[in-house]
DNA sequence: ACTGGCGAATTGGTCCGATGACTTGGCCGA
DNA sequence: TCGGCCAAGTCATCGGACCAATTCGCCAGT
């Protein structure tokens, strides 16, 4: 190993050698992420093998899985057992559904800013929806104000409710937007916000919220679209503020 | 593609085994981020080693340190040489800034959608801003566009852009939302918006959309100021997109 | 007794080799 | 011609070894 003799003074700030930088395996995650932009890694495509890679980086196979596993949980690489590794497809989902995990591990005072994020991604995106819906999802939108208003168990009327809200993102023609926003209102993260809320009345509330919401969509109505899907978030984000200060 | 042979062939469908889904490695992820959720480590806490977390987990340290890995790159975990494994303290920032990452690699179509996002998103910021921004950030606000007056260095003039955009982010008070539009507006994203945009006039015209966005926030006018950013946001949005269609 | 530096223990970083599991595609036989 | 079997390719996991950086306590000098 020909490595710098021990006498330069470390100088930990600047980032200065972008190749050089910090450790064996971000160097590979960054050769990676340097293929894909500039265009010798296409979408889909598939890569060389660990080993390949791991010799034509000159780095151990250890140091490319990792490299290989930290890009396959950001959604840019997608390994398949057996087959080899490739690209995704680098859709909105693939790399912003991340943005669920930063909303289940936030702590609770963040989570306030991420509900105030999504109600204003959320009411544009309605109001995008608005002018942009077309009748199928109109009436895809009814079946779930249907199955909401007829639903007993708390689990099928929140699935109805999940589908609700996305098939309105979805209509709103971003679907990078449309991604973001299904991050904010993952799983988990509605869970969290909705356990100890189901005591108060909130579902018929909640189905009124949708009902409005649902009206100024049919009525192509931007601006209504608009204040009701705010009002809608707004109104988990007050409820969850007023749980902080206890 | 030969269909489905009249037997074997299991279901490997439904995600009925969210404990024993997918690798050991992505086992080890959820365990780590499950510990995190439920309490058993907070911020800033130093985690077990490498080899103990292995042990206890009934897997080899190279499958532990690609989960360890994993999360160091989204942020969740920090892994300081010699010294020990840590959790982060899970800010907005250390969680966000993956968002750059995203804007890097997206292909041209999705950069439009994500300054879409951004566009909703930083006039809502502005808007906000406009109601609390404190007297001595309007100043910095004031240095920031006269460095832009004087610069003659595009070098200069986009560090001060950027500054000008961060501070008005920081002032609406909502640190999530700050981490996401930087993320959106990250170095390259913008180096490559930016890229063939400097021959057309477009300094002169960027230096009047900031200060129009400026004179909103000193009088203190969220609508003015939420239509003078989605105007200055607006304007890279379509020249953006009358790129595409070529 | 205090201070300063040195070195050993701890711990992450990297590498290597081996084995198992899964996919794929071609070969072989009915 | 068709269908199943087999072998090569590839990722998944494991275990061990050594290097590098940090940390902290011991010890010598003052």
């Amino acid at each position: 190993m020909a490595t710098t003799p021990p006498e330069t003074v470390p100088e930990p700030e600047a980032d200065t050698a972008p190749l050089k930088g910090g450790s064996v395996t971000q160097r590979a995650i960054e050769a990676i992420k340097a293929m894909i932009t500039e265009g010798n890694l296409t979408p889909g495509q598939r890569l060389p093998t660990e080993r390949d890679l791991a010799v034509h980086l000159g780095i151990s196979r250890s140091s490319m899985r990792e490299a290989i596993r930290a890009l396959t949980v950001i959604g840019i690489l997608e390994s398949r057992h057996g087959s080899g590794v490739y690209v995704t497809n680098l859709e909105a989902g693939d790399l912003l559904d991340t943005f669920g995990v930063v909303a289940e591990i936030s702590p609770k005072p963040r989570l306030a800013e991420l509900l105030e994020v999504r109600r204003i991604l959320e009411s544009s995106a309605t109001a995008l929806a608005a002018a942009r819906i077309s009748a199928s999802q109109l009436a895809q939108l009814a079946v779930h104000l249907d199955t909401m208003r007829e639903a007993e168990d708390p689990e099928e009327f929140l699935a109805a409710d999940m589908a609700f809200h996305r098939t309105i993102t979805q209509a709103a023609g971003n679907e990078a937007l449309a991604a973001i926003v299904e991050g904010l209102s993952s799983r988990t993260f509605r869970a969290r916000v909705r356990r100890g809320r189901q005591e108060a009345d909130a579902f018929p509330r909640t189905r009124e919220e949708h009902t409005r919401i649902y009206r100024a969509l049919v009525n192509r109505d931007p601006e209504a679209a608009r204040a009701a899907a705010a009002a809608h978030v707004g109104a988990v984000e007050e409820w969850l503020r007023g749980q902080l200060e206890e």
